[in-house]
DNA sequence: ATTATTTTGCAACAAAGTTGCATCTGTTTA
DNA sequence: TAAACAGATGCAACTTTGTTGCAAAATAAT
């Protein structure tokens, strides 16, 4: 883990420092996607605001972490797979949202379908939002 | 125009206000979506910022209008269409931004696609998100 | 026209995000 | 390994966005 953590660090040429190692852990750990505030309190207020806003905006430039359009209007993030880098950022992606338990996540292996745009339309990227019961919660 | 406006708030149980007519008339004008700010310019900072936050929740509580997820979070309000009410809300829309333009649209005759979701999820609603060029800006 | 009900604007507040700058930490080079 | 440099951090201050309670004003009902 701790390798991983600073490879992806070198990889993207960042110099490794307590913010980002603890949030690449974060991200890492957890399957699924992360809010300003969620990282804030699982990093136990150790980084000041900014330094989190920061250390989240230079992951974005990277394309080591991407946002993930919420139907509430909240900020969330998550990790990206090997085949994301600068240049390449995440042409189209699945997101899935658990109304039950709230946790969001990137369906990697779903593919995204093909739309018929209205005359005119060119399309140059997709981004598909599901709400629904996770695998998780429909155990019950 | 006039009558158009006074029809959707009577139908909906809403008395009829200088900020409600404004805003309503606002969405009926633009073909697209509107950012608060948006409203709040082109009604020339006539009503109060808390009048048109309230007046965008009722709109929404109705199911008169309808938020749409965007990839940078910013919040954008679009009408809906006559099959929507309050019960039934948007279960599935496609979404349009224009890339050049910053246009934002609700394309209601493009139907969402049947997505395959991995074992043991289940779906209740589906937003799909396009970015690209819209017609417009495709004709130069 | 009068009353009852809603809606509005104001003030104050809370949350989210940004910027500049001094200080500190990680990296590089000798 | 120590000095020097570049980059990252924390702090303070600020902006933007959104919320709440309450009194005043506008709308609807009688």
């Amino acid at each position: 883990m701790q390798e991983a953590v600073q490879d992806i660090l070198k990889k993207n040429q960042l110099s490794i420092t307590g913010s980002r190692v603890k949030i690449l852990e974060l991200f890492l750990e957890q399957q699924g996607a992360l809010a300003h505030g969620d990282i804030e309190r699982r990093t136990g207020e150790k980084f000041d605001r900014v330094t989190v806003y920061r250390t989240l905006q230079v992951f974005l430039n990277k394309g080591i972490i991407h946002t993930i359009p919420t139907s509430d209007n909240s900020v969330l993030y998550a990790l990206c797979k090997d085949d994301c880098g600068e240049g390449h950022h995440h042409d189209n992606h699945v997101h899935f949202v658990c109304d039950d338990c709230g946790t969001t996540m990137c369906l990697d292996d779903v593919t995204v379908p093909v739309i018929r745009l209205p005359k005119g339309f060119k399309f140059t990227q997709i981004q598909v939002v599901v709400n629904g019961r996770c695998k998780d919660c429909n155990r019950d």
